[in-house]
RNA sequence: CGCGGAGUGGAGCAGCCUGGUAGCUCGUCGGGCUCAUAACCCGAAGGUCGUAGGUUCAAAUCCUGCCUCCGCAA
C-alpha cells in the first residue's frame, strides 16, 4: 500500500522502518525541528532523521488545523500542507505519537482512512504517556492497540491488540524499546489484514476508559509519605526523564534505582518518612517510606553522573535520621 | 550566541578562595590473625591533578583557549 507516516519521537521509528520494508512510504510527517538540549540547538525529530536516511520526503507543518480565529499565514500554511498531503495519493495514513491534532478532513483523506499505533491496551491509558502510566501503576501487562482514528483522543474502533508482560524490575527504556518493536510488528499485521479485508473492527468500551496525561517535570518529585512500591514504580517509569527526585539539604537528588527491604512498618512506625535509616557500604542507603523502607541502589547528585549508591557513600557521609524531601 | 556546575591513583570525594611535602573513605596486591569471613591488624604498589598555553622563584591552586561530562531550561 501507499502509506503516509506521521510520527515524532523514538517510539515511532521502529514501526516506520518496518513499514518501509513492506510497503511504499511516500512521505513522512513529523513535528518541526525544535530548539532542544544544552545550547538550545535546533534538533530534528528521531523520525525525521530515520526518514531522511531512507530518502523519504519529510513534511513538517506547524499545524494542519484551519480556523477562522487563527492568523492567515498559519491557515495558509495548513492549507498548503493539506494539498501536498492530498497530492501523495496515499491509501492510508499511519500515525504513531505524532503530536499534532489531525482534523477530520485530514483523517478521511486516504481511501482507507487513518490508523494509529497506541502504546496501551485500549481503552486503558488513552493519551500522551501510556507506557509511563503502565509502569507508574505497577501493571504487570501492557501492549499495543491499533485503532481507526476518529476526532477523539484515542477513541477509535480497534483493529487489533497485542500484549506483553512487564517484569517487576523493568524500567522505562527497556519497556519502551520492547513496545516500539511490538508496535512495529503489530502495525504490519494490521496493514496486512486491512489490505486483504480480514481486519476486524471493534468499538472500545468507553465506560471503562482511563487517561495517561503527559508527564511533567514535577511528576518526578518523590513523596515519602507514599508506599515503597509507589516510589519504586516512580523510579522505573520516570527513567530517564524527568527522573524520580527528592532533595537533600536543599539540593536535588535523583533516585534511579531502588528496591524493597525487610524493614517493616511496625519497626519504623515512629520514624518520619524520608528519614535516612542506614548509610554505609554494608547496608546501603535505606530511606523510610509510608509502609517500611526502600534501599536506594543507584543515585545521582547534582552536577554528577549516575552512580551506584555504594560509590556515592564513599565520598558523601550522610547522618542517620536526616530527612529527605 | 539560553543559564550554570564538574574533570585530582581503579571508584567516590577533599584540597583551589588566602600559590610552596598529593589528603580522606574504599578497592587492588603482599603479609598476619582466625575453624572461617564482606571482619580485624601490618605493609606495598598505583596520580603528566582533562588538555594547550600564560603569570610566577614556585601552579592541582591564579588567568586564557580547547576537549569531555553533567544539572537547569526547552
Amino acid at each position: 500500500m501507499k502509506v503516509v507516516y506521521m510520527g515524532t519521537p523514538e517510539f515511532a521509528v521502529p514501526p516506520l522502518l518496518e513499514i518501509i520494508k513492506h510497503h511504499q512510504v511516500v512521505a513522512v510527517l513529523t513535528q518541526p525541528d525544535r530548539p532542544a538540549g544544552r545550547g538550545h540547538k535546533l534538533t530534528p525529530s528521531p523520525v525525521k532523521v530515520a526518514a531522511l536516511a531512507h530518502g523519504i520526503e519529510v513534511l513538517q507543518p506547524e499545524t494542519l488545523r484551519i480556523r477562522k480565529g487563527d492568523n492567515e499565514a498559519a491557515n495558509a500554511a495548513a492549507k498548503e500542507a493539506r494539498s501536498i498531503l492530498q497530492g501523495y495519493g496515499a491509501d492510508i495514513f499511519v500515525v504513531a505519537a505524532y503530536g499534532l491534532i489531525l482534523p477530520k478532513a485530514v483523517l478521511e483523506m486516504p481511501r482507507r482512512g487513518s490508523i494509529n499505533i497506541h502504546a496501551s491496551l485500549l481503552p486503558k491509558y488513552r493519551g500522551a504517556s501510556p507506557i509511563h502510566a503502565a509502569l507508574l501503576n505497577g501493571d504487570t501487562e501492557t501492549g499495543i492497540t491499533i485503532i481507526h482514528m476518529d476526532t477523539g483522543i484515542d477513541t477509535g474502533d480497534m483493529i487489533l491488540k497485542r500484549s506483553l508482560v512487564i517484569p517487576q524490575e523493568e524500567h522505562f527504556p527497556s519497556l519502551h524499546n520492547r513496545m516500539a518493536a511490538l508496535g512495529a510488528a503489530t502495525i504490519i499485521e494490521a496493514l496486512t489484514a486491512l489490505d486483504n479485508g480480514s481486519a476486524e473492527r471493534t468499538p472500545q468500551n468507553h465506560d471503562i476508559h482511563s487517561y495517561a496525561p503527559m508527564i511533567k517535570k514535577t511528576d518526578g518529585q518523590i513523596n515519602w509519605q507514599t508506599t515503597s512500591q509507589e516510589i519504586i514504580n516512580k523510579t522505573r517509569a520516570l527513567d530517564p526523564w524527568p527522573g524520580a527526585y527528592t532533595s537533600l539539604n536543599g539540593q536535588p537528588l535523583k533516585i534511579w534505582q531502588a528496591e524493597k527491604t525487610s524493614w517493616s512498618q511496625n519497626a519504623t512506625n515512629s520514624i518520619s518518612p524520608g528519614a535516612v535509616l542506614t548509610a554505609n557500604p554494608t547496608d546501603g542507603l535505606t530511606i523510610k517510606t509510608a509502609d517500611g523502607a526502600i534501599k536506594i541502589t543507584e543515585i545521582q547528585p547534582p552536577d554528577k553522573k549516575r552512580m551506584p549508591t555504594t560509590d556515592y557513600l564513599r565520598g558523601q557521609k550522610l547522618e542517620l535520621g536526616l530527612i529527605l524531601g
